[in-house]
DNA sequence: ATAGATTTGTCCGTATGTATG
DNA sequence: GCATACATACGGACAAATCTA
C-alpha cells in the first residue's frame, strides 16, 4: 500500500477511536512528518483525503481541526453498491431477481451515448427488501459487449463484485442524477402504492477506467425511506 | 490569482471552446509544463481540479482524456446559493420574504449542536418563484451571535453575498441531507398542493472557516421540479 | 513475447508566501 | 514584530501503467 494511504488510515482510526478528539487540532504537518518519517507532501496528501472524507477542517495559520461529522454520514455519495452499503451497516437485506434478459438498446441511452444501435443490453430488475418491506427496485441496463452475461448468482449478490473480482473490470466514475417521479405499475406492485404516489429514482450512467460506458442503473426508492447525505464545500 | 487556478481556468475554457475536444487527450503533463512554464506539481494541481469538476479522466500510462459531462451538469452539489445558481443559468426569479424575526433556538438544533440554549436565532422564510410558480420555500435559521441581523434588502437578494461581502465571513462547509416529506400547511399554501402530497427538503447545517456553526437551512422543493446531479467516483 | 519510450503516480527536499495568534 | 502553521511552487528521482516498434 502507498505511504499516504497507510497514514490516512492510521489517522482515520485514531480519530475514530478518540486518540485525536473532536474539535482539537491534529499534530502539525511538521510534527507528522517526524512521527511517520515521511516528507511533508506525503502528509499533506493524507490530510487532503481526511478533509474530503469530512474528518478534518484545514485552516491556514492555525491547524487541522478534527470534526465529528464523518461518523454520522451514510455515504450514498460516491459509487457504492447496495451490497457494500448494506454490509457496512450490517443490514439484513434480501434481493429478489425478477428479470434477467437481453434486450435492444433503449432509445434514451442512444440519445446520450454514441453506440451501435443494434447492440444488445442485459436488462436486470432486482427488488431489495429489509424486514419484508421493499425498499429499492433496481433496474440495470448492461452492455453485452462489455459484460456478456450476468449469472443468476452474481445478480443475487453483488454485480459489482462480479464485475471487479470475476471479470477484472475497473469502474471509474458515474454521472448520477436523482429526482421524484410518478410510480410505475411495477413500483405500485412492489411498494404497494397507488398510481398517484411518487417515488425517488437515482439514475446513473456508469463508466470504466478507459471511459467506456457500460451500465445504466435506475434505483427506485420509496419516498418515506429515501435519504441522501453529503458534505458540501464552498 | 494562484498559478494553478489560472491554468485550471485556461484549460477549462479551452475544453469548453473545443480547443481540446471530447475524448481526445490533453497535452501531457510534461508538455503542459513547457506551455505554461511552471513545474509539474503545479500542472498536476490544475489537472486534479479539472478531474474533480468532471472535465477529464486521468489514466496512468496513457494520459488525461477530455470528457463532455461537465457541460451538462447543473451543480447543486457544493455550497451554492439560489441566487448564484439562478445567475449562472440566467433564470428570471422572484424572491418574496414572508418572515424575518427573532426566535429562541429550536430544540432540534440544540440536539445536534452544542450552543447556549438561550441564544436567539433569526428565522427567515423566503418563497422563490419562476414565472409566477413557486419552486422553493427557504427556511433559514441564523445565529444572532454571528449575524445580528438580516436587512430586508439582503434577504431579497442573497444572504450569502451579505455574509461574505458585507460582513466578511467565510463559509467553509455544510453538512447536508435531503429526503421527501409530507407537505406542511405553508407548503400547501405556496405550492398549491394537498396535505397528502410530498415535497423534497434539503437540509443543511452550515459552518464557517473556524468550524463555528452559524446557519441551518431547509429548502423545500416541489417534487416535480427537484433534481440533483453529481459526478461520483469510485 | 519483449524492450524501450512515454505518461501518470508517488515521494523527497527545499524555498517562499500567507494567515493566525 | 515574531513564531507557528498551512499553502504554493520548484526540481529531481523512481515506480507503475500503457503503447509501440
Amino acid at each position: 500500500m502507498k505511504k499516504f494511504e497507510r497514514i490516512y488510515q492510521d489517522l482515520e482510526s485514531k480519530i475514530k477511536s478518540g486518540v485525536y478528539p473532536t474539535s482539537t487540532l491534529l499534530p502539525s504537518e511538521n510534527e507528522l512528518t517526524k512521527i511517520y518519517d515521511v516528507s511533508r507532501g506525503t502528509i499533506r496528501q493524507s490530510l487532503n483525503m481526511l478533509e474530503t472524507h469530512g474528518y478534518i477542517n484545514k485552516q491556514q495559520g492555525k491547524g487541522n481541526i478534527v470534526l465529528n461529522h464523518a461518523a454520522y454520514t451514510f455515504p450514498i455519495s460516491g459509487i457504492k453498491s447496495y451490497k457494500e452499503i448494506a454490509d457496512e451497516h450490517q443490514l439484513n437485506v434480501e434481493t429478489k431477481v425478477i428479470l434477467n434478459k437481453k434486450i435492444k438498446v433503449p432509445s434514451f441511452i442512444l440519445d446520450v451515448i454514441d453506440i451501435d444501435p443494434d447492440e444488445e443490453f442485459i436488462h436486470l430488475i432486482r427488488v431489495r427488501s429489509i424486514n419484508d418491506m421493499t425498499q429499492i427496485i433496481d433496474h440495470d441496463l448492461i452492455r453485452t459487449s462489455v459484460i456478456p452475461e450476468i449469472p443468476d448468482e452474481a445478480a443475487h449478490n453483488s454485480i459489482y463484485e462480479y464485475f471487479e473480482d470475476e471479470l477484472g473490470l475497473s469502474i471509474s466514475y458515474a454521472h448520477k442524477e436523482f429526482y421524484a417521479e410518478k410510480a410505475t405499475e411495477l413500483d405500485q406492485k412492489y411498494f404497494d402504492i397507488t398510481p398517484k404516489d411518487f417515488i425517488i429514482t437515482v439514475n446513473s450512467f456508469v463508466y470504466l477506467n478507459d471511459t467506456t460506458f457500460f451500465q445504466y442503473t435506475a434505483s427506485r426508492h420509496r419516498l418515506e425511506t429515501f435519504k441522501f447525505q453529503e458534505i458540501a464545500r464552498r
